[in-house]
RNA sequence: GGCGACGUAGCCAAGUGGCAAGGCAGGGGCCUGCAAAGCCUUGAUUCCCGGGUUCGAAUCCCGGCGUCGCCUCCA
């Protein structure tokens, strides 16, 4: 598999450490806002790397961080009179519930940020002894960037460029140099109850030390995967190699994934554009988990509700293709006269299974891999349409098994049929008596009123079918 | 000012040296009791514009135009 490798800035062969284990860690959600589908689509595409090194027999180790301590955090709480952990859990919780309505695999590890203030604190210290941290007049910790010689190697940034006059931090001034960034920030009476009592001083972690700290305790030093949305390049990522490396002399990770960003319209989302949408503004979040994949991760994703509607309908066309292999599969179950597997439908399957994996080798190109799921079903239709009585029993099967191969990576939930309300059942049970005896009138009567209740039926050589509209 | 990305049919989007994937939408035909689904068929003589390299470029180089990102809030 090759995957392009935002520290070299060029697409290489993956070798993971210690394979057949991949350890990933993935930049999570600071807990202070509903996630939004730009925030769901980077974890989606973290998604669909963790399923490809699955598919291809790795044992992925996820990890996602859960921001739980911030300044904006700390702000909501003291204005909201809530317990920190409170508040953040109400929105940990929207995330997970956000995450799982697009399908997305569980992580092996969730851990919080204030949970593992230790691991932070030892950092610290050892950038201290090493003097390479120090402590300012505010009594706060900074690292200083120009003890690190390697700063910038992710980013590309180089100090000596910055935009003269941008943002001079006025609050700022006790660091020794306005690059350096804060390991450490010492408390302050608007941090109200939320502090740690500590020897290197009464205070709260620093952004970036947390994601030093967590990666390091769950996945080891160095690790393979490091991912996150572009937008974490700078500073994020770039402080948290320095912190690391700066401390133990080692590389932090081996690989570094960003996702690009989505935007709305042709715009940012931001507050004041009032454009920001969560999950809750999307009808049919399977079909925004298509619209995900249908782009590549490196490009930008212009999000619109028409293309969302199309995501929607290439969804339905799927959802016929799998019932239709469903419905011949059940109609044959109990016919004996099978025959080996037919060879063209074979050499379809093969021909796309294996055109599947490729894209997906080279560089996670989902919009490849799905192109290939609809040409399958393309061919296959063509075919039937030509041979119907070549494709059967043996024959759905071995294409359902496909399906269920590439779904493990697309995470579609192509397979799911969902059931049908007994009230609909009956009500086709009525149609089909109808449909007997000749009387049409009866059976569209019972059609519509199917319909009505949000029912498509369809009639098919092997048998009648009921979609949800 | 520095660094970088992108510009492909009505819309979305692959392709990065050998006659332009896929999805959605649209037109025509077939199948069907009627539908739905599906089939067949139709669509960029061309990849923002102008030069150049090459037997050959959407793909490489140079120059424009346009959109956007980052330069310590950010997925």
């Amino acid at each position: 598999m090759r995957i392009y490798n935002t520290l070299t800035e060029r697409i290489e062969n993956f070798e993971p450490i210690n394979p057949p284990v991949v350890g990933i860690y993935a930049c999570g959600p600071t807990v202070y806002d509903y996630p939004h589908i730009g925030n769901l689509r980077t974890f989606c595409c973290v998604d669909f790397l963790r399923r490809t090194l699955e598919y291809f027999s790795y044992n992925v180790k996820l990890v996602i961080n859960i921001t739980d301590i911030d300044d904006k955090i700390i702000k909501a709480v003291n204005e909201t009179n809530t317990s920190l952990r409170e508040y953040t859990s109400k929105y940990e919780k929207y995330f997970f519930e956000s995450i799982d309505k697009l399908n997305i695999k569980p992580a092996s590890f969730y851990p919080r940020a204030t949970e593992h203030i230790n691991q932070m604190v030892e950092i610290i210290k050892l950038l201290l002894e090493k003097g390479i941290a120090y402590k300012a007049e505010d009594n706060s910790i900074y690292f200083s960037v120009s003890k690190f010689e390697e700063y910038g190697k992710l980013s590309k940034i180089d100090r000596s460029n910055l935009r003269k006059g941008v943002r001079v931090d006025i609050d700022q001034y006790d660091k020794e140099n306005p690059a350096d960034f804060a390991l450490w920030k010492a408390y302050s009476k608007e941090d109200g109850q939320i502090f740690w009592d500590l020897d290197i001083g009464k205070g709260r972690p620093g952004w970036h030390i947390e994601c030093s700290a967590m990666n390091r305790h769950y996945l080891g030093q160095p690790f393979d995967i490091h991912a996150g949305g572009v937008d974490l390049i700078f500073p994020h990522h770039e402080n948290e190699i320095a912190q690391s490396e700066a401390a133990y002399g080692k590389k932090l990770a081996n690989y570094w994934f960003h996702v690009n960003h989505l935007i709305v319209d042709g715009q940012k989302m931001s507050k004041s554009l009032n454009n920001i949408l969560t999950i809750k503004d999307i009808p049919n979040p399977m079909a925004l988990r298509l619209l995900y994949l249908q782009t590549h991760y490196r490009n930008k994703l212009n999000f619109t509700f028409d293309s969302l509607k199309s995501a929607e309908n290439a969804l339905n066309s799927l959802d016929s293709f799998v019932r239709t292999l469903i419905d011949i599969k059940t109609y044959y179950e109990f016919d004996d006269n099978k025959s080996d597997t037919n060879e063209y439908i074979r050499s379809i399957g093969q021909k796309y299974k294996y055109s599947f994996e490729e894209a997906l080798k080279d560089d996670l190109n989902t919009p490849r891999a799905v192109s290939y799921l609809f040409e399958l079903s393309n061919e296959f239709f063509s075919f039937l349409s030509k041979n119907p009585k070549e494709v059967r029993y043996s024959e759905a099967v071995y294409l359902i098994d496909i399906i269920s191969e590439f779904d493990k990576v697309l995470g579609l939930k192509l397979l799911d049929i969902p059931t049908i309300p007994t009230e609909v059942q009956e009500l086709l049970i009525a149609r089909k008596k109808a449909k007997a005896e000749k009387d049409y009138i009866q059976a569209d009567n019972i059609r519509n009123k199917i319909r009505e209740m949000g029912y498509i039926v369809e009639d098919t050589p092997w048998g009648t079918r009921c979609r949800k509209a």
